[in-house]
DNA sequence: TTTT
DNA sequence: TTTT
């Protein structure tokens, strides 16, 4: 479609430590859970109120996937451009569900750490403190099939 | 949480009129079917792809609600920017399912139109052409629980 | 810097055609001059109110210069992403001055056509319609530098 | 204009600390300078580079500025949501000369602190951490005439 | 499941 | 200098 664009900016932090997978050409895909939260106060109470949001993000884009594997941790705190995507898998009952993911293919798509060490681990020596956009793989046609990947249940 | 963020910015298409609905309390809330489309050439076969991506909008914020209400139609091209919200509901066999759904607050939401009227319907006298911000509803206490809203039936 | 970012987003109007220069290794680069506008109703007087900004848009990126030199045209509506830049330049009278601009480099650019035509003039039979972000140049290094250019006044 | 947007999203460092002023009529307006670096490899050369661009923000939300006054120190790290605005001024010289900044009016404007304690100061008992939506100042009526401050340098 |  |  002429003129479209399909852009989330994300920061948070990560719920857990990130996962990684290979697929059958061996290629590397992490996956991270996200969590935002917004706060404020009620209008009618005063209270404070607080609202998590967690999003499941998928790294296809192989540097950075390779950054999020050696430098991102249970507790990080990034910076995250990539698109929206919704996908069809199976149900353990066989019915069709949906799931809507952030991925980042590498066109188009951004990863920064935004502490010093990702995480709460001691950053390594060579740790890159930030990381620039992924160049090696910048067309749609890098977006691996989903059944490239090895894995039988959808997240 | 310090320093979150959560934006989606999306520009496409609608894939039908608006859908409006009323609140217990009276509020009106749109929702959009919003398709973003990429497309590329394989870098194998050298032929073109196109991918299409669907998106379900719903809009809290009233003043933007209107908006979609009496200017967008079917075909529509729009600026689109929100937030990234997953909810769980009961789908028809008592399971628990998951929707994502990009929201318009009024917090942080903006929707403008890009083309002269709105999708395929001839401009009414007073078209804005344009949309501002909502800035009447600004915080997210706006936020109708789903528990108000008079559907059964996700989407 | 660890995790830094710089990003613009605009949506708005060519003020005139697209300006080609080349530089004297042989690469095209695009100038526009995009118009932004908002407008609002006066809290006080209630009178409606508009205002516009004018932004200078340097595309580095070759194949999107490409795009800017055969697609648009003065009135052209285009979604354009990219980066602020500023840069010091000798006026007239020998006196550092600053002009800043938003650059598409490629490493991070997108340019969108928003209008079926680019413009006011009328499609050519390959007119694209859209257009992808450039993936042949994504690497700050193709910044060719201001000495590149075979041009005098800064615009 | 129908369909305009005018959008800036940055994540950098303050070179110093805000500097906070007082407009004719009472309000606060804050000014922050902010660097965002980005660094990449030479093709070439090989050789690692890096370029830091400074950015001139100015925060007409008042909200926003008192956050800025509190919270904010040199050396903090802030994602900015804001837009371009470029105006004239009169050089020592009388000359017109023109600077871009990126405005916070609170119509579309965000600041987020994303280090504990924004900045190298030990963090404020009352520290918010994060930081909201400017909401009680979100029409453009609200940006004071240049003319209201009482500075004749213009930064 | 994160973070403040 | 654009556009509505």
């Amino acid at each position: 479609m002429a003129g479209s664009v399909n852009k989330v900016i994300l920061i948070g932090h990560l719920g857990r430590d990130p996962d990684i997978r290979t697929t059958q050409d061996g290629r590397k895909i992490a996956s991270l859970s996200l969590a935002t939260s917004e706060s404020w106060r009620d209008r009618n109470s005063g209270e404070r109120k607080e609202r998590t949001e967690w999003h499941r993000i998928v790294i296809f884009s192989e540097p950075l996937a390779k950054v999020a594997e050696q430098f991102l941790k249970k507790g990080a705190k990034v910076y995250i451009e990539g698109q929206l995507q919704t996908r069809k898998y199976q149900g353990n009952d066989g019915q069709d569900r949906y799931t809507t993911e952030v991925v980042l293919n590498g066109f188009n798509a951004t990863l920064q750490m935004l502490d010093g060490n990702g995480g709460n681990r001691p950053p390594p020596a060579d740790d890159p403190g930030s990381y620039g956009r992924d160049t090696s793989r910048d067309t749609p046609r890098d977006i691996p099939s989903r059944n490239d990947l090895d894995d039988d249940i959808p997240f």
